[in-house]
Order: C-alpha cells, then sequence, then structure tokens
DNA sequence: ACCTTTTCGAACCGATCGGTTCGATTGCTC
DNA sequence: GAGCAATCGAACCGATCGGTTCGAAAAGGT
C-alpha cells in the first residue's frame, strides 16, 4: 500500500488522445462487434477470436475495454437495453379514441418485437438465464414492464374518460398485450416463423384483438 | 453394390442379451442422463463426460448408442416431444359448458407450459434454433399445434351447438391461448419469475381471460 | 467351465476455447 | 522530428471440448 504521491492535477489533461480503454468510440465499435456476433450465435458458441475479428479490432485492446467475455456480454446488454416505451409513449399520445390507441400501441410494439434484432436479442438472453439470472431479468424488466406500464396509464385516462369500463388495469393491459402480440412472440423465438411478419398480418392480428378487448371493456352506452 | 446372401431368418434369434447398441433399457438410461444435462445447462455448455456421468454409462457405450452429441440430442428431442395434446383432449371431453371448459382447459395447459420441466425444454431448444431450425419447429409444432388444433375443435363444436358466435375459429383459439397462458409463457422464459405459478395465480389469470372470450364471443342470449 | 459380446474406464487425439504477454507499429502532441 | 502512449498482431498458455481407441472386466448363452 503505497501512498498516492501529490500531483497538481487528479485528472490528466485529455490532450486529444485518450487515455486506454477510454476511447468511447473504441467502445462502441468494440461493442458493435460483440453485438453481431453474441446475437448471431448465441453466448456460448461466440467466440472472443470471432468479436475481436467482427469488431476490427486487436484482442488485446477488447481486455483493455473490458474484463472478460462475461463483462463485455453485461455491457452491451446493458447499452442494447431497451427504450422502446418512450416510443411506445408518443405513438399514445394525443390519442383519444380508445380502439384506435389500443390498435396503434399493438401494431408498433408487435412490430418492434418481431424485429429480428429483437428476437435475436430474446434469445440470446434466454439462453444465459440460468448463468445470468440478474441481467435476463433486468433486460426483460426494461422493455416488458415499462411498456406495460405505458399502456396501463392509458387504459387509465380511458377509464377516467368514462370511455372504458376496467376494473383492474394492470390485469387488462396484461391481458391486450398478450392477445395482440403472444402469437407473434412465440412463432418468432421458435423459428416457426423464420422472417419478421409483415406489416398486414400484424394489423389483422392486432385488429381482432382490439375487437375482444373492446367486447369486454368498451363502454356500451357509447 | 454386393447381393445380400440368403439367410434363413433375416431378424437374428435375440437370445437374452442385446446386440451393441440395440438395448433399449440402456437406450433410455442415457437419454435420461442426456435430458439432466442438456435441460440444466444448454446444449452448447453440455459436455459428453457430464452426460457421461450423470447417466451412469461409459462414454464409449454412448457412441455405440449415438452418432455424437448433435445425434443424442436429437433423439432426446424426438423422445421428449411432446403428448400433451392428448391430455388436453381428455380435459375437454364432456365438457358442455363452454366458460368452463374453456376455464379446465387453458388451467390445465398453463400448468403444463409452466412447469420447471417444460420451460427447460422451451429454454434449451430455442438455443438451438438457428443451428437445428427443422428440429425446433418439430418442437415447437408438436404440442403447439396440436393443442390448438384440440382447442379449435372444441370451440367449433360449441359454435355448432349455438353456444358460442365465432367466425374465425383459429383466430379465435390463438386469441385464448394468448390470452391465458402468454402472461406465464414470458415470465418463466425469461426467468423473470423464478417458480412455477401456484394453481391460484393461474386460475386468476385464467378466469380473467374466460371472462374476457366469452364477453367477445359469447352468446347474448343465454 | 468356456466362449462370445457388450460394457467399462482411462488414456489419448487434434482442435478450440478464453485469456495473457510482449515487441512492433501506429498516430498523436509538443 | 523526438517522445510517448495506445494499439496491433501474433504467438503462447492451460484447460476443456467432442470424439476415438483399446485392453480389461463383466455378463449372459450354451
Amino acid at each position: 500500500m503505497s501512498e498516492k504521491p501529490y500531483v497538481a492535477c487528479e485528472t490528466p489533461v485529455q490532450s486529444g488522445r485518450f487515455a486506454a480503454g477510454e476511447d468511447p468510440a473504441k467502445r462502441e465499435q468494440i461493442l458493435d462487434g460483440a453485438k453481431r456476433v453474441f446475437m448471431t450465435v448465441g453466448f456460448d458458441a461466440a467466440s472472443m477470436n470471432d468479436i475481436t475479428r467482427e469488431a476490427g479490432v486487436s484482442k488485446g485492446t477488447i481486455y483493455v475495454y473490458f474484463d472478460g467475455k462475461d463483462d463485455l456480454f453485461r455491457a452491451l446488454m446493458e447499452r442494447e437495453r431497451g427504450n422502446i416505451a418512450r416510443s411506445m409513449q408518443d405513438v399514445l399520445d394525443g390519442q383519444t379514441d380508445a380502439a384506435e390507441g389500443l390498435q396503434r400501441f399493438a401494431s408498433a410494439f408487435a412490430a418492434h418485437i418481431t424485429r429480428d434484432e429483437t428476437v435475436s436479442a430474446m434469445r440470446t438472453m434466454i439462453g444465459v438465464v440460468n448463468r445470468m439470472p440478474k441481467l435476463s431479468k433486468r433486460f426483460f424488466n426494461a422493455d416488458s414492464l415499462n411498456v406495460r406500464s405505458v399502456l396501463e396509464d392509458f387504459i387509465s385516462r380511458q377509464v377516467a374518460e368514462d370511455r372504458l369500463a376496467v376494473d383492474d388495469v394492470s390485469m387488462a393491459a396484461r391481458q391486450f398485450i398478450d392477445l395482440a402480440t403472444g402469437t407473434f412472440f412465440k412463432l418468432r423465438l421458435f423459428g416457426d416463423m423464420s422472417e419478421a411478419p409483415d406489416q398486414q398480418e400484424i394489423d389483422s392480428v392486432v385488429s381482432a384483438a382490439v375487437r375482444v378487448f373492446m367486447a369486454a371493456y368498451g363502454k356500451k352506452s357509447q
């Protein structure tokens, strides 16, 4: 334990060049390469050599920026953690009609979760759920819970304005999301549907879901 | 291509002992061990040495019965391929009331797909969906499609007997399954719900699903 | 008891893994 | 152009992987 020698300025002058392992651009570059590898072959089958090649960066450099494969994966998943909730909020903003709002919401959300990128990320996370339970919970909750709370707010507003008759808002929100997106979710996850569904396919399922939801929770007197 | 020589009896006399690699009991024993390993750590992380130890069988013997890791995994998944559809048929047999039939159906199906064993199998299959697309499709369809067709039959019967008003039976069946089981499916798969839900939890979600479904498709004049 | 055949068990193979090391190279600042 | 630090790149490490081999042991039929 040696005393730290006195220095006039603790933080070294960032004179153009970055300190080792602190160049944000290079960090992003590594994560981009790691993303392509992890998402296509999964955590186990992804080799650090593949990531090295894909990122166009020396192997040693990766270990300057990250502590190892696990740390790199963690950092990647933290970066990729969803921010879909905000855009779902935008979709619902200003929507007054319940049915139309639900339709737009589910359509956008279904399109999101069936994208190749999202599906790959979900598959990869499911593959490590036993090894990194906390990480996968965070990843799952980041999208799932936030998006659902956005929908809950919308439903609550509709109830307050007397356009919907819902007693258990949380349950209703869960029901609608499952109703509108559950099928695509499962089909895509298990590879039974190899490509993302087109908008027409989504809209057909979603509008059927809206009909059911409105039949159950819509105000009769409207 | 040599001609097969004439032999009096094509099938050799099974005189007590089995030919190498043809003892069904040993084959099962190997598959049981392989199942425990594959399901807990996934395909990649499962080592043949682990399986050897877990199955209580020599490594060489495994390679007498199976061509390798891939073949062993394939054989396991074929063996484990669901036969849940038949028991779901039993659940619905003799059910006349639509709501009660749906309740029983969903309750049993939700209990099945949230069992630790089922969840592990699904996670494992999702992990290899890129490498063995045909296998994972077969696995997914074995349960999913058959169970849904059982429900479709029930709904059709209800429609024929004028107890339900459904135009698109296939869509309605999908909707109900997603509505009643989608939440548990996702929560369990991503590890956000670490244990299988108890029957009370299931029934609460399922009966809410039945209410919504009946509101949408139930005959008003009843 | 003897023979046949399966199974065992342990060593071994080449390949690849995550991770480390270190001198050469690059690109920046002064 | 000199000096310096980050990066490169290639070799290297021990461990583990799937898979193979082979003599010893075990089990059953005759």
